[in-house]
DNA sequence: CGGCAAACCTGCGAGC
DNA sequence: TGCTCGCAGGTTTGCC
C-alpha cells in the first residue's frame, strides 16, 4: 500500500485518536510480523500515554510518555483502522489492538505482513538502525537541487532505482517516482549521473508537487489503502502515467505511442517517451 | 562496492 | 464453478 502520501494520511488519522489517549489494553495476536515484537511489547504500552504520532519516511513514530517510540511500518498491505473496540472479533489479519481510555482501538491489520511494530528506547530513535541510514524528507526545506545532485552522483543505476532507494531520498515508492520522474520530464531509464543541475531543479519541485497534492487527496487507494477513519484516497485518479501504459498522458499531443510500461529492478515503471528525456 | 533478482506472505483478478 | 498464474504500493538478502 503506502508510500509517504499514504502514510502521512495514516499519521493523521491516528493522531486524531491516540494524541493525549491512554492506551489501557494492548493486544498482539502473533509473535512477528515481518520482524518479531520487541519483548513483553504489549507490556511495555498499556498504561502509557501516547504524546504524539509522527512519520519518518514511510514510518510511523508513536511516542510514549515514557520517552520511547513505537516504530510502525506499514510494508505493502498493512492498514491502520479506527473502530470503537466492540465491533465482533478481531479478523485474521488484526495483529496489534490498541484500546484507549476514550473507548476506542486503533487495529494494525497487515494480511501480507511485511509491515512491522517495534520499540525504540527513550532517546533512541534518531539512531535506531531502522531510521538511520534514511536520506531526506523530500517535503523538508533541506531537500535541495544540490543536496539531490550529490546523492545521485556516480552512481550508475537507472534514475528509477536510485530515487525508490530511500537513502537517497526517504518516502518515495514505485507510484510516486513513476509519477514525479513524469513532471520533472525526466526518463527512467537515465543514469542517476547523468542528471544535470538543471535536471535536479525540476525533479525537486515535481517530487514535492506530487507527494504534496497526494497528500491533499488522502494518498492512492488502489487496493489496499484506507484511512484510519476507514474512508479512501483518491489521488489515483489524478495518476499521470502510473497503470495507464497505451493511454495517452495528460496533455500529449504525440500521435503514436503513449504510456509505457516497462519493468526495471523487478518493479512496473510507467512512462511517456515523447516527453521524458 | 554496486546492481539486480529473489525472497518474504497473502489476496485478487484474469484466463482457461 | 474452480483452478492456476501473474501481479501487487516495500525492504532485505544473497549472488554475480
Amino acid at each position: 500500500m503506502p508510500e509517504l502520501p499514504e502514510v502521512e494520511t495514516v499519521r493523521r488519522g491516528l493522531a486524531l485518536a491516540l494524541e493525549g489517549r491512554k492506551l489501557v489494553r494492548v493486544e498482539t495476536r502473533r509473535a512477528d510480523l515481518r520482524v518479531p515484537f520487541p519483548p513483553r511489547f504489549a507490556e511495555r504500552l498499556t498504561g502509557r500515554r501516547v504524546d504524539d504520532v509522527g512519520r519518518r519516511a514511510k514510518y510511523l513514530t508513536i511516542a510514549l510518555d515514557d520517552g520511547a517510540t513505537v516504530l510502525a511500518h506499514l510494508g505493502m498491505s498493512g492498514r491502520m483502522l479506527i473502530g470503537n473496540g466492540s465491533a465482533g472479533p478481531p479478523g485474521r489479519h488484526d495483529h496489534v489492538l490498541l484500546h484507549t481510555d476514550a473507548g476506542l482501538c486503533v487495529t494494525f491489520c497487515d494480511p501480507r505482513r511485511f509491515g512491522l511494530m517495534v520499540l525504540a528506547e527513550p532517546g533512541g530513535l534518531a539512531e535506531h538502525p531502522l531510521l538511520r541510514g534514511l536520506g531526506p524528507e523530500p517535503l523538508d526545506e533541506d531537500f535541495t537541487p544540490a543536496v539531490l545532485g550529490t546523492a545521485l552522483a556516480g552512481r550508475r543505476t537507472p534514475i528509477k532505482a536510485a530515487l525508490l532507494d530511500q537513502r537517497m531520498v526517504a518516502g518515495l515508492g514505485n507510484i510516486y517516482v513513476s509519477e514525479a520522474l513524469f513532471h520533472a520530464g525526466i526518463s527512467p531509464l537515465r543514469s542517476a549521473a547523468s542528471l544535470s543541475r538543471s535536471d535536479a531543479e525540476r525533479l525537486v519541485p515535481a517530487i514535492r508537487k506530487v507527494l504534496t497534492e497526494a497528500i491533499a487527496a488522502g494518498g492512492s487507494s488502489l487496493r489496499d489503502h484506507v484511512r484510519p477513519s476507514g474512508e479512501l484516497g483518491h489521488f489515483q485518479n489524478s495518476f499521470a502515467v502510473y497503470g495507464r501504459q497505451g493511454e495517452k498522458c495528460p496533455g500529449c499531443t504525440c500521435a503514436t505511442g503513449g504510456v509505457l510500461r516497462i519493468a526495471q529492478a523487478g518493479r512496473s515503471t510507467f512512462y511517456c517517451a515523447k516527453r521524458q528525456r
